[in-house]
DNA sequence: ATCCAAACCGACTCGTGGGTCGGTCAAACG
DNA sequence: CGTTTGACCGACCCACGAGTCGGTTTGGAT
């Protein structure tokens, strides 16, 4: 058994130093080498404990950007009160800088998307499930606003769902240089207005 | 003049070529052979032709790319009419699959945008470049569109843009694989949503 | 016919990076 | 103590792809 905490131990200081790395840099323009000699590991440490460097990442994806985006995107919608705010709020914390332990600008899911889009199959079957759970969640949230009047009711709640998140991975494209406060506010702002014309209450 | 005239259609099929299948599988996971062999063309042919890939490139994106987004999302805003709908059916367009002598879903800003970032900042610098050409061309016929009275007085250009040009980046991650005429739909009737609440008789 | 230069060829070099493998070390077990 | 086992080491292998270079072909000019 202490053995197996020494591997936990390890194996969880490669995935978190790889999603770091992974995520500056991009999956292909990372190598094993750039990640292991910072941790003063050796190759053969790695492939002790993983069979590839795909099934690390898959690991990576499996494990930590999965409970990001629970963290920041989808446990946030799981209040009572209106959900556009709700939403607003989480979109604006997602696309915050250096957020305590986390990397700059929170993770690259676009950015991941995007890299293995045609490149490999399986990993984007992750990501792209990870964007469905949360589609699923926005679309539920959204639903139960309608229920509760805050929605209007002719609205297509999977459309805008969509849109949110079109528009969220699209910012994450723009907002390459970091401080960019400038393009952050003017999405919120516009993403305000966009709401304002789905809600029930249109002056509010 | 013989010459050059060999020398610029050899270049110009290589740029079309390289244009197509850097599309399709990405500019880092596209080796010169995969081109050159679809061209019948050799190694030695290539480099008399272009100093480097990098190089290559950077004249695809010049010629090609550029051409490509004045022609779809850019001169079509030239009119006289009403912005917003104008907006929508170039985005719709743009987004249409298999234009003409085009590649599937027209070209892909948003994935070698994502592809150079952090990678390669000179040609990052150059497709930055087209978009922010394509955002002070769409603020312009935004801001004509208020002068002219289709446009509430209130509305900040800048941001608008920002956020059409947000949204149309992230659909491309989103529509990966083909025939999302869904996803299409539902993008298309969320920025109506958008644009009616931007527009200054709310409810035409 | 000869020559020249531009277009083109393709075998080669060379760095990079994923993955392998025989070995070392240290802790646990008997 | 010996033995075993799991964590780790690092030299090595190999494929791949960018870029090189000496040579060949081609077509227009003299």
């Amino acid at each position: 058994m202490e053995m197996t905490l020494k591997r936990r131990e390890t194996m969880h200081r490669l995935c978190g130093k790889g999603l770091e790395i992974f995520s500056e840099k991009g999956y292909y323009n990372t190598s094993l080498d750039d990640i292991l000699t910072e941790l003063s590991l050796s190759k053969g440490a790695f492939y002790h404990h993983f069979k590839s460097k795909e099934d690390y990442f898959i690991n990576i994806v499996q494990n930590l950007i999965v409970q990001k985006v629970y963290a920041l995107l989808i446990e946030p919608l799981d209040t009572d009160e209106n959900p556009l705010p709700v939403i607003i709020e989480s979109l604006e914390n997602a696309l915050e800088p250096g957020k305590k332990n986390e990397m700059a600008y929170g993770f690259m899911l676009n950015d991941f998307l995007t890299e293995f889009n045609k490149r490999n199959e399986e990993i984007c079957g992750y990501l792209k499930n990870i964007i469905s759970v949360w589609e699923v969640n926005l679309v539920a949230v959204l639903k139960r606003g309608k229920l509760d009047g805050h929605i209007a009711r002719h609205v297509d709640c999977e459309g805008t769902a969509t849109y949110i998140i079109a528009s969220y991975l699209g910012m994450r494209s723009l907002m390459t240089d970091s401080s960019n406060r400038q393009l952050k506010y003017q999405y919120i702002q516009q993403l305000k207005q966009y709401f304002k014309s789905i809600s029930a209450t249109q002056t509010a």
